[in-house]
DNA sequence: CGGACTTTTGAAGTAATTCAAGGGGAGTGG
DNA sequence: CCACTCCCCTTGAATTACTTCAAAAGTCCG
């Protein structure tokens, strides 16, 4: 009955999403769970592209290493979404990193079986189109966003992206739900975790913000959405 | 006779590579071609994404603008690859412009047949789902670029691939292919036309490049690709 | 040959990084 | 339970890479 429910979940992953049951139930049955501690490795930058994950729990985050060891952030990923593109598309390593930030749960599978699975349904291919296409689209606008804004703004748009992902109301505004350092911000906005420390400091002075350590609410979602917007 | 000629050409392409030959002919007679000339626009951003586009011959540039009329280049597109991903991915709208940069050839096909394409073989879905890999691949890269180095590596790095990807060798250098002005690279590259100018004028004097009106030629490939990887 | 576009170059200004030092929380181990 | 240590965060001051402003010189095209 564990297997039932993993069959349902399975359905309503973006990857899996419109499968008819039979079929979900072969995915789940040819998968592997698998547990990771906070900061564990799941994908290493680099490894043979072997493996893709779905995540049940937890947070991962990916990002991709300079040979002179500077980070970048490409996204957080949360429940339902997948991990490890770079199998699905064929490529041949993996071209970043990805880590678990929380203590995750996750189910995998081998890149040929989930090639294989392409192949036979072309459901389960164009399921992988459209969250190729969504990634492909918030990506094009994060470089927007880096080739043309300045850094307040940037940190603004990073934070209210993360807020709507992975934000959950409470009575202080809305909370990111999984721990967040300066440094984090700094390499998802392309600038250095001092400007982020001060900029999030000026803003917790308006009370736009409330933070700690490796913590963020956002208190007041319109006035951050005006700096977002605000020209240079 | 042209016509036979279209079906091989189109099984060159990255989205129709593999396809048996008799529907690679019923994708040919589902199509349209269309003609366009430099400074023309091919798709306009916002627009509903209903078309999907093959670039038979030209170069188109994929743009998006914002609010307030800063652009950033996408990318270039050259003869077999794709414009139009929006339409693959079930977008509702495109998310930016692709626009002629010399006279284009295209052969065009509506979202919808290009979407039972896929539906009905898989094989087409999944040279969807590689062609995008590839592209969200080169965008990672550059998110990083423009993340973590300082501008005169960015244009490097950014001549580079142009190079790559549309470069002629001659016996000057490599040459760029197609029109690029100093606008264009700095757009590209996440600066501004003044520095894209003064650091071409330092490369000129140093005999790395060689440039005209929208003209580039990589003279010494070998020193540019000094300089895109020597550490900030 | 006029006019529009592209490019160059200098000078001034500034946003953000880098450098530097210290403070504070959370967890660990005695 | 307290002290110790490791991170993480903050804040000032100095520096700089790049932009912005401004003006002029080329270059192409009709």
């Amino acid at each position: 009955m564990e297997d039932q429910a993993d069959v349902e979940m399975l359905g309503r992953t973006e990857l899996f999403r419109g499968a008819p049951v039979d079929l979900l139930r072969d995915i789940q049955r040819a998968a592997f769970r698998k547990r990771f501690s906070a900061g564990d490795t799941v994908l290493q930058q680099g490894d043979a592209a072997a493996t893709v994950y779905i995540v049940v729990a937890g947070r991962l985050r990916a990002t991709q290493t300079t040979l002179d060891g500077q980070q970048v952030i490409i996204r957080y990923l949360g429940p339902g979404e997948v991990a490890g593109y770079a199998a699905l598309a064929g490529g041949e390593t993996f071209p970043g990193a990805v880590i678990a930030v929380d203590d995750c749960h996750l189910i995998g599978w081998s890149a040929t079986a989930i090639q294989e699975l392409m192949a036979r349904h072309a459901g389960i291919a164009i399921n992988v189109v459209k969250l190729l296409g969504a990634r492909y689209l918030d990506i094009q606008v994060r470089l927007r966003e880096l080739s043309t804004e300045k850094v307040e703004r940037r940190i603004a748009h990073t934070i209210l992206r993360l807020a709507q992902q992975a934000g959950r109301r409470t009575v202080r505004g809305i909370e990111i739900v999984f721990p967040l350092s300066r440094q984090d911000l700094a390499e998802m906005s392309g600038t250095t975790l001092h400007t982020v420390s001060r900029t999030l400091s000026a803003w917790e002075e308006r009370g736009i913000v409330a933070c700690g350590r490796r913590r963020v609410v956002v208190a007041k979602p319109p006035l951050l959405e005006a700096i977002a917007e605000e020209p240079d």
